[in-house]
DNA sequence: ATCAGCTGAGAAAGCGTTTTCTTGGATCGC
DNA sequence: GCGATCCAAGAAAACGCTTTCTCAGCTGAT
């Protein structure tokens, strides 16, 4: 008879109860401390598995007080940018022994604070992806949220190691294939107003623009997803470019849509570029030109830096920077030959 | 000065000393508990307040039993269907208050039961998704797992609510669809091996042959990412199939992109369909014809079923089943008149 | 004026582990 | 052979919270 404790889960008193010992010893054979007498350890073992004893890790955790488990914030799940992430978090994570909590802000960046806050303290640490919320206030909350990883963002906090993305350097070298390749006219549909790396890609064109005063670089507002690239035929060929930044490689896959919708021919036509070679990008009609962003690997990269905060090891915490690295594929080609110029 | 407790995080001790009352005060103060003396309440908030007090979730779930955290285990988390469930059942249940610990088995089905029952321990509640475990081993384990919500997969224990898309139907919608455009032709390139809803497809296709005998159906085996399709070119090629039926999105698209390499038109050559209806498909060129499954809304469901478990509303838990929606887009046409046939 | 009844708050007992502390018994050295 | 040493295992404290139990003090009825 399963003899059962109050809750009316098999706990650790009831393997002791069975097998003739005290709690202290059931938890020490569980735990593998071998000042055990082998012949009890062995009884203990036979009780836990008759009993099918699993120990409750919520118990464990308030004992030793951690979780084994890290948290991510993300702005949108929707996004395969941040499934990416959160793919490679989690694997290596998993490696480890480390489960992962998932936060979905909704792109609201007021949620942010309370929600990394709440996910913190049920975690062990805590990784903040592309958050939305200001400057300033990312400096108020990331003391509290320690051991932190952030993601493509940065803080004067001590001990917060940051990955970013070299956003305005892809932006400049898809920029410069484009003018390679003829274009004289360029548009930038930007991502989410928000989004720090939106903000890292405009300083880029800015550069860009510096160092290349005779192309034309016009903004236009967008967003992350397809139906923003969807819908922004109309003001892409309202600016008269040749040459398109899509914010993403969704915005990007969007836009070509459409102007295949209006009968445009990519590269023909226009020129369409994305961003981060998402593994759909490849698949494309015409396959997207974008700049590969290694995502999976920056949610591991986000994972070593986290253990070894979590871990203590005082090595210092430098974060890194990675280059996007351009991946010229079809969608790019040959500007044609402007109206204004007369052949021959 | 801040006093800390041992542990160096600020609990409940420290807020009851500063307010100069009981922990228990402090506790009731924190739940809202309304017995407690207005003054005293404001003095334990404004301590509280000021040493930013924040309950330590551990031992709340220690206290309380309960983690308001809910599993959820999934074959593969690169798998847009999966994300998307994830995504839906995320959302939903953090309205409710609840976060979400993923698993991902990474299409290992001997590790699913392992991190089933660990996930099952530190939440709530869990939802197996689409797992690739045998039938004897899921009737076994489902019981320990309870409460437990399964997608695409059902069991005989009670009370476990299960949601399952008729890809059956899906399949022999999708089938029919190319027989009305004239093919006889077809081809399905099948998912996993260890997948339900690839089983549930063949049953369909089964279903379907046994309706048409007039139509050849060539089965060949694939998987079901991107790169399955891409590589199942040859195959496709050689089976003389003018209709192509891919197990998901993923696999069509990569399919189509393949044709596209070498120089076949879809849907003027081949027709292609899908299944899923992914973000993506209404967006490669030609759009895909796929069989729309409401996905996310399906993690949402996966939520609520998980909800009224956790609750214990003895309502009895039937589960869903859910119809795909034929969505015909460009990606299929007119079977071409076959060789052999005489015009005329 | 006295006592039952009630109320608000502190004391303490859980929740299920781990770990320190303690103790009884065996071991070892002289 | 006896005390110092060590070891294995039990008792108990700790982790941080909630909740029951308890009790002092008060209200109000007789």
């Amino acid at each position: 008879m399963v003899r059962k404790s109050a809750s009316g889960r098999i706990g650790i008193a009831d393997v002791a109860i069975k097998a003739g010992v005290s709690h202290a010893t059931v938890s020490r054979v569980m735990n593998g401390n071998y000042t055990v007498d082998p012949e009890i350890a062995a009884r203990v073992r036979a009780a836990a598995a008759e009993l099918k004893y699993q120990p409750n890790p919520v118990g464990r955790s308030l004992a030793l007080g951690k979780t084994d488990t890290i948290g991510i914030v993300v702005p949108d799940l929707a996004n395969p940018t941040f499934q990416a992430i959160l793919r490679g978090l989690s694997r290596a994570a998993a490696q480890d022994g480390y489960r992962v909590l998932i936060a979905d802000s909704f792109e609201v960046s007021s949620e942010e604070a309370i929600l990394a806050g709440e996910a913190r303290r049920r975690c062990d640490g805590l990784v903040l992806c592309a958050p939305r919320m200001s400057d300033v206030e990312l400096e108020e909350i990331a003391p509290s949220l320690h051991p932190l990883v952030l993601i493509n963002r940065s803080t004067s906090a001590p001990d917060v190691p940051s990955l970013v993305v070299d956003y305005g350097q892809g932006v400049q070298d898809i920029a410069g294939h484009l003018v390679e390749l003829g274009h004289t006219r360029l548009a930038f549909l930007a991502g989410p107003p928000r989004s720090a790396s939106n903000e890292m890609r405009l300083k880029g064109l800015e550069s860009f623009k510096a160092a290349h005063p005779e192309v034309d670089v016009t903004m236009l507002e967008g967003g992350s997803d397809f139906d923003t690239g969807h819908e922004a035929v109309d003001a892409v060929l309202a600016s008269g470019a040749s040459g398109i930044l899509a914010f993403n490689d969704l915005v990007a896959m969007g836009l070509m849509s459409g102007l295949h919708e209006r009968g445009l021919d990519v590269p023909g036509d226009i020129s369409v570029t994305g961003f981060d070679d998402i593994p759909f990008a490849k698949y494309t009609t015409p396959a997207l030109t974008t700049a590969a962003v290694p995502i999976t690997e920056l949610g591991e990269e986000a994972w070593h830096q986290l253990r070894t905060l979590i871990r203590k090891e005082g090595n210092e915490t430098p974060g890194s920077r990675y280059q996007p690295r351009l991946e010229v594929r079809a969608s790019t080609g040959p500007a044609k030959a402007p109206r204004s110029t007369v052949h021959g």
